[in-house]
RNA sequence: GCCGACGUAGCUCAAUUGGCAGAGCAAUGCUUUUGUAAAGCAUAGGUUAUGGGUUCGAGUCCCAUCGUCGGCUCCA
């Protein structure tokens, strides 16, 4: 059972996970009989199925105990084993309707269908469809399309597992009823589903929030308020890092720092129109002396008062305004999440204001700066994804003309690079389309980092110009990036993809310097002095605690190199290098070490 | 924001049906001077998230608020 070049819903395991989500809500029936069902696809991991539970004693709806979850399990995995033969069939529409009479949630999902209107997925359909597919093992029927496995019992009763419940709103919509979603996975056999737990677990140990506070790099506070991390003094050494590293990159490139206010007026972003999208993700405006001030949620407006600071010429373009600006979004409570979903954070931002003929080249270096940044972070499993507006929507600004525009522009930005990208609709800023690349992690996570986006309407918001070479006023094209996307949820997926063993030229401490008694800690010093005037981040661990100990600390700390020091190396002029590979280097002079370490910090090479 | 679970020392966790709040690590002090992942002893550390309520008595039961976590929705 097989399929290495099967996409993933014609494969095997799609097939398993399908039927035992049919299997799982065969299960909740026989516990919950009078639970309606809604819908249970196959997902990444698994499969989920939401149930209407109906309301409980207290008037709330009533959802799954943890009990539950065990016995529906127990349930699932006897009939699994009862095995059963998954029989296909169609109905008319009406034959459909008067089936699943009982199941208003199938109802719904048959008259969308009948009129055409969402498929049982709710994408949008166009043909209105005559009947509908049916699977039925046992007395379980489903509407449902499949595919399937033939027999219930080719999902393997010990290769499933019911992982965990949680609220979901009917169809995704917030407004709609909200029901109890059971996640559960499937795999075609045992040791692949211990392999997925296993992975599981691994993931919890590497968690930021984990890792964050072992290491020290960054503390949430309470009272600070929740969202607002605070950076602690080595998680500040790592940001600094990244953001020296850009700052170079950008330089060279021709971007201009500049810096600008945490507030600004609400007529700012009444004029770019920023405000009626973000109102209800806005710390409420601050009223000083009768007038309104906005904590920043973007930056782009700030920059564009600089570019408007001066007549532009032709000349000047491309003006290339890069900033790391933090910007303050209230997210709703149940969002925040670590440093990956936070309240305040810093995009590392740039505006580029550029003439139409620029654009395309303009976009191209950019989408290269991208790639440089996550190549040298060592992210190379990573794709691009063009982000179009949703013309059923009223979420997005400006004529057609300008969308057609700056989506053609991607494409043909996007094509002279050679780099692929998926197209989805709904995806893009309100002022314009972009192109966001999406990084999958060590644990095969997806992570929306770096981001570019062609803007043809704040120019016109603002009434942008500059004078050609005609002499004459023309509008420039504006282009929004951030590599990082934001500092703050950059750092959390690196600590996550490195497990907080991070490459030497990022690793807060470089080298700790370990003394084995008390008289080895003059030399010590001298050590850490003369690698800290070289550059490198080096601490001496002088306390009163055996050797062993110190190097547990530091192995714990992830920190890449132990420099022991005893009678031998103070003799010598040299260290006795450990790395956090826990490969003993033996014996080396201190200059030895120091070049070794400044050429891989130079290189920025992830490996020791 | 919605649904659910949870909140005990800096961290990880105990505390029988409601009956004297405790351990390990970390911190501090003393002893020890050690060769590649945890030396020994001692000391200190708490309004059990906050505020109400029930009770002779609340970490434990009830309510509210705040916060965290898992989902949903949203998103850099």
């Amino acid at each position: 059972m097989s399929n290495e070049n099967v996409p993933y819903p014609e494969s095997d395991l799609y097939k398993i996970r399908h039927t035992a989500a049919h299997v799982m809500a065969e299960a909740v029936l026989v516990h919950f009989p009078e639970a309606k069902l809604a819908i249970g696809p196959p997902v990444e991991d698994g499969f989920y199925y939401d149930f209407d539970l109906g309301l409980a004693e207290n008037g709330k709806p009533r959802t799954f105990s943890e009990e539950d979850l065990a016995q529906i399990e127990a349930t699932m995995k006897k009939l699994l084993n009862k095995n059963a033969p998954l029989e296909h069939s169609t109905l008319s529409i009406d034959e459909a309707l008067a089936f699943f009479g009982d199941q208003p949630y199938k109802v719904e999902l048959i008259e969308d269908l009948a009129q055409g209107r969402l498929d049982e997925n709710g994408n949008p359909t166009a043909v209105p469809a005559q009947e509908v597919s049916i699977y039925k093992h046992r007395e379980f029927a489903d509407l449902c399309r499949g595919p399937h496995v033939p027999y219930t019992k080719q999902v393997r009763h010990n290769a499933v597992k019911l992982i965990r419940t949680g609220g979901a709103y009917w169809r995704g919509d917030e407004h709609k009823a909200q029901l109890q979603r059971i996640y559960g996975t499937a795999f075609p056999s045992k040791e692949e589903l211990a392999d997925f737990l296993q992975r599981l677990e691994e993931a919890k140990e590497r968690d930021h929030r984990k890792l964050g506070r072992e290491l020290e790099l960054f503390h949430i506070s309470p009272l600070v308020g929740s969202g607002l991390p605070l950076w602690l003094p080595r998680g500040a050494i790592l940001r600094e890092n990244l953001e020296q590293f850009l700052r170079k990159a950008q330089l060279e490139r021709g971007y201009q720092p500049v810096i600008t206010p945490h507030i600004g007026k609400l007529d700012l972003y009444i004029t770019s129109g920023h405000y009626p999208y973000y109102k209800d993700s806005q710390y409420t405006p601050i009223d000083v002396d009768d007038e309104q001030f906005l904590l920043k949620p973007m930056n782009c407006p700030h920059h564009i008062e600089i570019y408007k600071s001066k007549m532009r010429s032709y000349r000047d373009l491309p003006v290339r305004l890069a900033e790391f600006g933090t910007v303050y979004r209230y997210e709703q409570s149940g969002e925040l999440n670590g440093l990956t979903r936070v309240r305040g954070f810093t995009v590392d931002d740039s505006h580029l204001f550029v003439t139409p003929d620029q654009l395309h080249e303009e976009f191209i270096n950019v989408v290269n700066l991208i790639k440089y940044v996550f190549e040298t972070m060592g992210f190379h499993d990573f794709r691009a994804r063009l982000g179009i507006n949703d013309p059923n929507s009223d979420k997005y600004a400006g004529a057609p003309e300008m969308w057609e525009k700056g989506i053609s522009a991607i494409r043909e930005a996007a094509d002279s690079v050679g780099m692929n990208y998926v197209v989805e609709e709904g995806e893009a800023a309100f002022y314009g389309p972009k192109l966001d690349f999406i990084f999958r992690d060590v644990l095969k996570r997806e992570w929306q980092l770096g981001t570019v986006q062609v803007d043809f309407l704040l120019p016109e918001r603002f009434g942008l110009e500059y004078i050609g070479e005609d002499g004459q006023a023309h509008r420039p094209v504006m282009i929004h990036r951030a590599p990082f996307g934001s500092m703050e949820r950059f750092v959390g997926i690196l600590i996550e993809h490195f497990n907080g063993a991070f490459p030497l030229w990022l690793s807060p401490v470089q080298a700790m310097v370990i003394p084995i008694t008390d008289r080895h800690v003059p030399y010590a010093q001298e050590v850490a002095a003369t690698l800290k005037a070289a550059g490198l981040r080096v601490e001496v661990d002088d306390g009163n605690e055996r050797m062993n100990k110190k190097i547990r600390n530091a192995q714990m700390q992830k920190i890449p190199y132990m420099l022991v020091i005893g009678d031998k190396e103070m003799e010598a002029g040299a260290v006795a290098v450990r790395t956090r590979e826990e490969e003993d280097r033996g014996a080396m002079p201190v200059a030895e070490f120091q070049s070794l370490a400044l050429g891989l910090v130079a290189s920025r090479e992830a490996t020791l």
